[in-house]
DNA sequence: TGACCCCTGGCC
DNA sequence: GGCCAGGGGTCA
């Protein structure tokens, strides 16, 4: 699924195709999601490709494409025309193009004024970004806040932390052995570091392994699960050999080892 | 805080 | 053939 480091590898793939190249032609063979009017982007330049948590950015100059990519959405680099689930496809003078992939249709894509971009609805409240240096433990610790809800839940929260999904939360709990339903408040004192390493440790894990052409969502349906807890109900923990449980915080399935993880 | 919605493919 | 998965919005 595109969560923080998917995004990020996208970012730079679409920044390398496409920057300095000028759109001659935006089509939509079949998009649903979609705010603006494509022809403000026709005849300009990309400037470059950003990244806020899950969100990316054309800079095209005067206008951006801000793009959320869902739970299926893919950018993908001079896609061929018969490609399933083409939904958006930007034609440049290069000769290249970039295709929006999305077989469940749950991305949004939005053509925006670059001066309201930072105002935009989706950006203006997102939280602090997991690859920027303000990603430390007292930062963590103060925007999570002392509240009773459970841990996984307020880090779920995009306001709070933009670029975590649920995925990646059983996989920063176990590598920093916090119970995910401890209650903010209640977090010790030294896990918040654990967190904000075990957050660092598992985005250069999936960047490295995505890295290419193309990018492949990790675990993606069918695939060979590739994560150390997530959807390992059943298995041994790789460390203590203590058999993971799934169980769900806020309805989303989540995976701990009751022994690495416990509550107290 | 939970239920439900968007949508589709893979799995049992 | 039904259930589940996921991001994220909305509604009670």
């Amino acid at each position: 699924m595109p969560e923080l480091p998917e995004v990020e590898i996208q970012r730079r793939l679409l920044d390398t195709a496409t920057r300095g190249a000028t759109l001659v032609k935006l089509e939509r063979p079949d998009l649903a999601r979609f705010e603006g009017d494509p022809a403000d982007l026709v005849s300009h330049r990309v400037v470059s490709w950003g990244r806020r948590g899950k969100y990316l950015m054309a800079d095209f100059g005067a206008w951006s494409l801000l793009s959320h990519l869902g739970m299926t959405g893919q950018w993908i680099v001079d896609a061929p025309t018969d490609r399933a689930h083409r939904r958006v496809v930007l034609r440049f003078d290069s000769g290249r193009s970039l295709t929006l992939i999305d077989p469940r249709r749950f991305g949004w894509t939005w053509i925006v004024a670059s001066q309201e971009l930072a105002n935009h609805p989706r950006l203006v409240s997102l939280g602090l970004d997991p690859l920027a240096h303000t990603w430390t433990a007292d930062n963590l610790r103060e925007a999570v806040g002392p509240r009773r809800p459970a841990l996984k839940n307020r880090l779920m929260d995009q306001k709070v932390v933009a670029g975590l999904g649920n995925i990646a939360l059983s996989e920063i709990g176990w590598r920093a052995r916090v119970h995910p339903h401890v209650p903010c408040r209640a977090v010790a004192p030294d896990a918040w570091q654990r967190l904000v390493e075990a957050t660092q440790q598992h985005i250069d894990y999936v960047l490295d392994a995505e890295g290419g052409d193309e990018i492949v969502y990790l675990g993606y349906e069918g695939a060979v699960n590739p994560f150390r807890c997530y959807g390992r109900a059943g298995e041994p923990c790789p460390r203590c050999k203590a058999t993971f449980t799934k169980g769900a915080i806020g309805g989303r399935a989540t995976y701990r080892c009751p022994t690495c993880q416990p509550l107290d």
